[in-house]
Formats: structure tokens, C-alpha cells, sequence
DNA sequence: TGCGAAACGGACCGTCGGTCCGTATCGTTC
DNA sequence: GAACGATACGGACCGACGGTCCGTTTCGCA
């Protein structure tokens, strides 16, 4: 596989997409009414150049997503304590559905936004795979959940509770509060996972 | 109040609407690719009348979701148990969720079809507010679960782990039958509740 | 400096949700 | 059952948006 280098306005322009998209869907109400000639035209770019990069809205909006997860992803995979590797589940598991709250909770616009397009399931993504995958088989460690079916489904299930829209609802619509909703989310997971986190 | 009786045709047409949307969404593919045009050509109105009748795509899909859903309803405010009102929390709060899934189950195309109409997110729909309100205050009355807000949350977490979307994810991209993902919810359920459902 | 490849950008297109208004139907009154 | 106001019908029409196309510009290598 070759993999040749972008040219230099290619990568110019892919990272002025990126920053309008990003700034456009942090300040609008709903992230439908950024379309993609805003975007293009915030970004000083022609929507053809837009499409060219990106093949197509949704995938705009997931690489944005994925970029600005990247952070998250490396701390989880080789970082340290208590995201890293080295964590015991018991520990592991809340600290990295407290960081997926954390990430929903400060990229609201962009979750929405990837959720928002439709057409893909969130379920597809490659990124959930992993999220979902690195929980399943951490929580197949503990002893409550050591049967495969459960461990999976509970993976799933816990993930739901962090779903962005969830989120907005309740940080947004509700007002409840960044710190009133991690210790909610907590006390719920404790319990979930038989009450022995202390 | 005066709620004049709407005349024959309309409540004629209306009828045919309906009818025609849940026959289309079932055998499409994804629920976007059921236009307004089609939902009407298929009825034998014209859109005109379509729209005139339930105001916008998101209401007329609403308003279908909501007709299906009024006998789970019914059965849960005054039924005989497990759904209904007798039942003690600790088997009620099972019974409504695995009624629940069994509803999104059966109606996959509706449920999701709901869900993708992006704009409203789910959890501001009446039925959504009505859901909740019973199971949190039903989690209420369980010891693991006295304090307000974590009856709250949980309410809405084990919701979330009915999501349409998952449950397509799961019994139709998946192929985890029927029987299987109920059994899954119970015992997620189960655990939650400080397995001791026995 | 020249040249082929790669990228640009905005006019253009098809589709879809939603509106408008002249026409047809209802149902009520005499 | 005739006549008439109120109500509903339906499809031509509209604006917007995602996505494409292609003539023009820029890049970067020799």
C-alpha cells in the first residue's frame, strides 16, 4: 500500500474544514441547520473541495469525531492509571465510562451531530466496536458478569447510558449539572456492578 | 372545549394514511426511504391532504407510534399483572422492560423510523416522559434505589439499554434471536436490581 | 521553466419536505 | 331535494439541501 502524501492545500484545506465544521456545530441549536455550504463557505473552501475530502457529510462529521477522540483513545490504550491498561476492571471500567461521559459531555455538538446524520446506526461505527469490545472484556474479568452473553450485553447497556442525546437531555434540557450527572452515572454503574466499587 | 367531529372523508383518508405508512416502513429497508410522496401515493391522498392531516413527517410518524403503542399503554395503567398497576416493583419493573423490547422488537420500522426523524430527540415525546416517570418511581420503592436521583438516572439508563436502535443492531445486524435478547435485558435487569429478583 | 497530476470551486442537478389555492365533497338547513 | 357555507381534497409549485461535474488553477517534480 503506497500511501502517498497529500499535496499542501489539500491538508490546508482539510484542516480549515475541520476547524469550521467544528466551531459551526458548536455554536448552532441544532446540528442540521449547519449544512454543508456553511461549512464549506466558513471554511473559505468550495463545497466541491469539501465533498472531494470527505466523500460525504457523514463521513465529515465521524473523522471530526474521531479526531477530536483520538486524545481520549491513546490515554485509553497506552496511557496511564486509572484509563490505562494497567487498571484492574474494577477500577477500569468506571474511570472509562466517566471519560466517555466527559468526552460527551464537552464535544455535545459533535456527538449530536454524528448521531443526528441518520442514516448510520452509531452502532457501525468502528469506534464504538472498540469501546464496546475493551468493556465487554473487562467486565468478563469480574465475577458477576462472568458469562459471555452478559458481559456483552451489559457492555452495550452501559454504553447506552452515556448516549449523546442522553446526555444533552439531561445536561442540557434538564440542567443538570457536569458533576451532579458523572456522580449519577457512577452511582449507577457501582450498582450495576454489584455494589462492591465501595 | 368544543372538539367538533371531523367529517367522513377525513377521518376516512386518515385511516389510509396510517395504514399505508406502517405497511411501507415495515418493508423498506431504512426509514428515510419512505418519502411523504410515497406514504401519500400509497394511501391514495395527495400530500396535500397528508399534510394537512398530521402537520409534518415527525408528527405523522409520532402519531402512528403512539396508536401502536396504546395497548402496552392501556395494559400498563390497568391491566392485571405483571404490567399492570398490582404488581410489586421488583417483578413490574422486568415486566415493563421486557415489554418494551418486545414492542421495539415487533416494531422495529416504527420505532426507529421515530428515532430518525432526527430533529426531536426522543426523550422530549410524551410517551418517553410518561415511561419514565413510572419506572423511576417504581425503582423509587426499591431499597437499592431510594435516593431520588438514582432512581432517576437508572430510569433512564435501563431505557437506554431498549434504545431501537440497539435492540436493530442486535437482533437484526447481530442475528441474536428473539428469546435470546430478552433473556439478556432480564438478567441485565436482574444484576441492576441487586440480583435479588432470585 | 515546463508539464502532468492533483486539487479547486461554484454552477448545476435531483430529490424531498412542505405550501398554496382552485376545485370537489360534505352535511346542514329550509 | 336544492342550495349553500364550511371543510377537505390534491397536485402543481417552491425553497433548500446534499451531492456531482468539469473547466480552471495550483502544486511539485525534473
Amino acid at each position: 500500500m503506497p500511501e502517498r502524501k497529500p499535496r499542501k492545500d489539500a491538508a490546508r484545506n482539510r484542516a480549515a474544514v475541520f476547524a469550521a465544521a467544528d466551531t459551526l456545530f458548536a455554536q448552532c441549536r441544532s446540528p442540521e441547520d449547519v449544512t454543508m455550504a456553511d461549512i464549506a463557505a466558513a471554511a473559505g473552501v468550495g463545497k466541491g473541495t469539501l465533498f472531494r475530502a470527505f466523500g460525504d457529510r457523514t463521513a465529515l462529521i465521524r473523522a471530526l469525531c474521531e479526531a477530536r477522540l483520538e486524545p481520549l483513545r491513546s490515554a485509553v490504550e497506552e496511557g496511564p492509571p486509572p484509563l490505562g491498561p494497567a487498571t484492574p476492571p474494577l477500577q477500569r471500567v468506571p474511570a472509562l465510562l466517566d471519560a466517555v461521559l466527559c468526552f460527551k459531555l464537552d464535544n455535545r455538538h459533535l456527538a449530536l451531530a454524528l448521531e443526528a446524520t441518520g442514516a448510520d446506526s452509531p452502532y457501525r461505527t468502528a469506534h464504538y466496536e472498540r469501546w464496546h469490545t475493551l468493556l465487554r472484556d473487562l467486565l468478563k474479568q469480574l465475577p458477576a458478569l462472568a458469562a459471555i452473553d452478559s458481559a456483552d450485553f451489559a457492555a452495550h447497556a452501559l454504553l447506552a447510558a452515556t448516549r449523546a442525546d442522553l446526555v444533552e437531555y439531561l445536561a442540557g434540557e434538564k440542567g443538570v449539572p457536569r458533576e451532579d450527572l458523572r456522580k449519577r452515572l457512577a452511582d449507577y454503574i457501582a450498582g450495576t456492578l454489584g455494589a462492591r466499587t465501595q
